[in-house]
Formats: structure tokens, sequence, C-alpha cells
DNA sequence: TCTGGGGTCCTAGGACCC
DNA sequence: TCTGGGGTCCTAGGACCC
């Protein structure tokens, strides 16, 4: 067996591209964002600076970053040209994400060489055609892959071989691992495990009580290298979902109704474009006290009119602000749709429409509703996103975030 | 403006069915 | 004293990933 799966993953993709667009920002610390830090360059990393952080704490750290605006057009077009040079050498290219991807060279030695030159062929192109970096891990697996493209960072590749897998793994850090989060590395680390081969002595018997049965088979699969996953050329979505943060606004009807509706809006707009209504509908809520609780109902048959969704996201808010009254302010509200339809025809949706409108005027796959819905779709195809919304939702929403930022971070239905 | 946004998977208990 | 048993679906919460 050698090893024929690349992870190819861009260095501080955003921040990179920025620096790549003005060049008087290049060496410098810089961020992407403001409120909050979406991404920072390893000039500001080095300070601590990290993505998800408030804008505040960053400057906190480095008096001398610098905050710059996302060129978000920029990140998909860079993004998708840098797959797109993988995906020159094997169709049996995985995407995770905008700047990251598993590849299966398998099949395309005998045209481009060993899977070693290959990577380096991908990252002489990338940074000549394209003028970033990107780091390349390769190896047997997936997971093996994964952390040698993490390892080679910044502007690396490692190769793992298949001889040396288990001591190229075993004297690494735990949280390198596909899975250890925060939580888990803390777990491991109050009984001394702190590098993979010591989670590899771990009695299996110890890690299931320290994690579950799952996720100890998991971690324990993964720290001896077997790694079932496979590339996965398309893997279709199991969800769509949309939240809103809200700082701290009183827990009151002309809060949440308003920004309901833009979420079921967000949302729908995506599953009707795809054919892909649910049928499970969850609503989360985050108080100021920063606890979150959900709430969830599962229909008979799926939904993508926004009307709809946007009501029953409402009752099922009410239910939890009911249950708790002493709770007066929250944070953010979040609906997402799940049992996604593989494949929906719209012009099945119509005599279910009309079904139960007769049976019951006004509910459900309301007729009026989705008749509705296909015409702003419509409007916003030729005149954009802006052209038309529902009412007041154009107005009172706060947009902490770009609405191009949040597009980036949607996954393809 | 104390704490972004879009996802995946797992767990544990309960309802329900045969 | 024990109080079937396996499977599926649903709900709520949580860890994790980019």
């Amino acid at each position: 067996m050698t090893a024929t799966i690349l992870h190819a993953d861009l260095d501080a993709f955003y921040a990179s591209v920025e620096q790549l667009l003005d060049p008087s920002l290049r060496g410098k610390p810089i961020a992407v964002g403001g409120g909050v830090v979406l991404a920072a360059s390893y000039e500001a990393k080095a300070f601590g600076v990290r993505g998800g952080m408030p804008g505040r704490q960053a400057r906190e750290l480095c008096p001398q970053l610098i905050f710059v605006n996302g060129h978000f057009k920029e990140y998909q077009r860079l993004g998708d040209a840098a797959i797109r040079v993988v995906g020159d050498f094997t169709p049996l290219v995985e995407r995770i994400s905008i700047d990251e991807a598993f590849a299966d060279v398998v099949g395309c030695t005998h045209l481009f060489g060993p899977p070693a030159e290959i990577a380096r062929t991908i990252r002489a192109r990338v940074r000549r055609e394209l003028g970033l970096a990107i780091s390349i891990g390769v190896a047997r697996t997936k997971h093996l892959a994964k952390i040698a493209s993490q390892v080679a960072k910044p502007d690396g590749l490692v190769v793992v071989d298949p001889d040396d897998e288990l001591a190229f793994l075993h004297h690494l850090p735990v949280e390198l691992m596909w899975g250890v989060g925060p939580v888990t590395k803390a777990r491991l680390g109050a009984t001394g495990v702190e590098t993979i081969g010591q989670l590899a002595k771990l009695p299996g018997r110890a890690l299931e009580r320290l994690l579950g049965p799952a996720a100890g088979e998991k971690l324990a699969a993964l720290a001896w290298n077997r790694d079932p996953r496979e590339i996965k050329v398309r893997r279709r979505a199991r969800s769509a979902g949309a939240q809103s943060a809200l700082g701290r606004k009183p827990a009151e009807e002309r809060v949440f109704r308003p920004t309901l509706l833009h979420l079921a809006d967000r949302i729908c707009t995506r599953l009707r474009a795809k054919s892909r209504p649910g049928r499970t509908v969850t609503v989360r809520v985050r108080f100021t006290n920063m606890a979150v609780v959900s709430r969830s109902v599962t229909l008979d048959a799926p939904i993508c009119a926004t009307r709809i969704l946007a009501d029953l996201a409402e009752e099922l808010v009410r239910a939890i602000l009911a249950e708790r009254p002493k709770q007066k302010t929250i944070s953010l509200l979040a609906i997402s749709v799940s049992h996604l339809e593989d494949s929906w025809d719209l012009d099945l949706e119509l005599p279910l429409a009309l079904h139960d409108e007769a049976r019951r005027p006004g509910t459900r796959l309301g007729l009026a509703r989705w008749a509705a819905d296909c015409a702003v779709d419509k409007i916003r195809d030729r005149f954009g996103w802006d052209a038309i919304g529902y009412g007041s939702v154009a107005l009172g929403i706060s947009r902490s975030v770009p609405d191009a930022f949040r597009e980036l971070a949607e996954k393809d239905l």
C-alpha cells in the first residue's frame, strides 16, 4: 500500500489573500473583520490573535494589528482556482471548505509521477499562478494526510512513508487529531495523556469511560492509524441553517419576529433553489448568560416556504421563552432545517399545496404563500437579493457579519 | 456591541412498534 | 427476585470542524 492521499490546505487563507492584493500589508500582523476577527495573518497569530476572537481582545494582544475589510469575492475565486489545480491531476477530489481539499492520486501516478512529486507540482503551480502558499500532507489515509499538512505549515510539504506511520503519529500532541477539541484535550490531559502515542496505549476501557463508546473507539482507531474514511467526491448537505447574533436584545416579539422571518427567508431561498425542502425545524436561542436552548419539531411533509418556516420557528421560540420567564434578554437566534429531501419535484408541491389548502385554509403549504415565494425568487434572480424582501425585515436586521461572508460558509445543498 | 456563522456527528432517553 | 428485546424515530444537548 502506497501513500496516495493528499490533503491540501491554503495557509492563513483570507489574510494571505489580503496581503496578496495589497503588498503594503505583507509581513504585517493583519486581521480580516472588525467586531470579530474572521481570519488572522501568521504575523498576527504570533501575538495570539485567532479567528473568532473579539476585535477588541485582538487589539489588546497586538496593538499594531491592522484590520482590513474582507474581499470575499476574491476568496471564493482564489479558493476555487486552487482546488481546480488539484483537480487537474485527479477527479477524486473531496473539498472540505473554501481553502481545503483531500485528493486521491492513486489512478494518475503513471501520468504525473509519484504522489510526492504531484504534491510539489501543485504547490509550485498555486504559488506561481495564484501567488498563494498551500501546504500539503501526503499519506496512506485521510487522517494522516490531514495531520501531515498541519505539520507541514507554513508553506510546506510532508510525506508520511507507510513504513513510518506510527513513528510519525505517536509523538504528536493529541489535539492534532481530527475530533480532539478543547474539551477532549482537557479530559485526556487530566489522565496524563498528551501525545497520540500515549492515547494509543491507553486501555480501551479507560478511553471509553473517558469519552464514551463511539468517540473512544474512533480515537483509538485513529491513534493506531486505522482510518476507514474514503474520499467522497460529492456529499450532499444534511441540513441548512442561519443564525444571527443580537448583542443584547429584549426577549420580545418585536425582536424575534422580524429576525426569524429574515433567517427563514435566507434558508428557504436556498432550499427552494436546490429543490431540497426539509421535515425537521430546529430553533436555538442563546440568552445573554450564554446558555443555549434548542427546540425542534418534525413534520409529516417537507417544507421550503418562507412564511411557514418563520411561523413554525416563532412557535418554537415562544415555547422556549415561555419556559424561561426570568430570562429577559437574548443574544442569538438560529433556525436550522434538516431531514432534507434528496430531490423534490417542485411540481409535486403544487398539488400538495392545493390539497392542504382545501383541508386547512391558510396553513402549511398554503397556496398563496407558495406562489408568493416563487415570485420573490424570480425577482431576486433578475434584480438581486435586496430588490425585494419581507417588508420591515429589510430594515431592522443587524448585520454583524457581511452577507458575502455568510455565503462563503454556506455548503452546497 | 463581551463573545460570528454554517455545518457534521454523537449521545441518551423516551415513544412506539412488532 | 426477575419483570422480553430489538429496531426505528424523535428530541435536546453538546463537541467539534472550517
